[in-house]
DNA sequence: GAGCCTCTGAGCAGATTGTCCAGCTGATAC
DNA sequence: GTATCAGCTGGACAATCTGCTCAGAGGCTC
């Protein structure tokens, strides 16, 4: 669960510059391939690497507006909106909070307009007692951990 | 910009298996293998795909604790607090929402008390008015594309 | 019909992968 | 002090994949 400097400087070159091998992994990090291969895989055993699917950008796809929504759930409903908003492909994320029955979601829509219709999909369900929404403008960090694993790594 | 059915296939195999080559890819997809090379570099071209970083696990990095904080900015600090935060390991994204100079991040930390440390870090910046921090206590739905992507797709 | 774009199926040299191995090192246990 | 162990090194091997190229076929627009 730990890692180490090499794991650190492992992880940001492979955040840098995903598509090299495993073989140009070792000879930037000046090491032998085995014990790059033996790290790579015991990050990914032990969950620190999750995977490397694709980045896929929803602005891309057409859907340029993010918007974040807070909603207040009824009393033992939360299992019962989970499950609605898990249908809602427009639902990129969904948190449970504290707070008396709050959840805080991440939405996408193709416009301001559209983002009315996501709402309206995702409030129309009979747990939700209120809901409301924050449209974001900028997103001056985008979502990023490189710094996270230089200072787990230094701390090692 | 727009994705057709073929590169909704292409990304969904991509996001199950990402480590699959191209050649296992058009065998998957049952194309020739130049197609999907094609595909690939058109969807990355696009900016669709944005990389294939590796998605690292803050909590097996030692920081299980995830919360949103919601920020209030002074008029006209903006960029200042933005530079501040983009120093703080902790803050994972940060995005400026509609509203008076309102900012939402995320942040982790090593425990609760270790929370109140990176909280502290955070609004210990004089632009900032005032803070209100959700700590995430579930995840229903981690971040995800695939929905969308196999929406758009199906649009095309 | 001409022109254009995309997909196909094939080929090639070169590089990378998965998988072994023996030897070395530093740390820990006895 | 010495035995043991895990991790790293540097090397080897066959099998596979990559990047690149090509000609031909189909579908689309003008």
């Amino acid at each position: 669960m730990a890692i180490d400097h090499l794991d650190g400087r492992l992880l940001v070159l492979l955040a840098e510059e995903p598509r090299i091998g495993v073989l140009e992994m070792s000879r930037r990090l000046g090491v032998a391939r085995g014990t790059v291969q033996a790290r790579l895989d015991r990050l990914q055993s032990n969950g620190v690497i999750r995977g490397f699917g694709p980045q896929v950008d929803p602005a891309a796809l057409g859907y340029p507006v993010t918007a974040f929504a807070t909603l207040q759930i009824r009393q033992g409903q939360g299992a019962d909106v989970r499950a609605h908003l898990a249908t809602v492909p427009e639902v990129l994320e969904l948190h449970t909070t504290t707070g008396s029955g709050d959840m805080l979601c991440r939405l996408v829509a193709r416009s301001n307009a559209d983002l009315q219709r996501v709402i309206d999909r995702v409030v129309g369900f009979d747990g939700i007692v209120r809901a409301s929404t924050a449209i974001v403008m900028e997103n001056p960090v985008p979502l990023r951990i490189i710094p996270l694993v230089e200072q787990a790594a230094t701390e090692h």
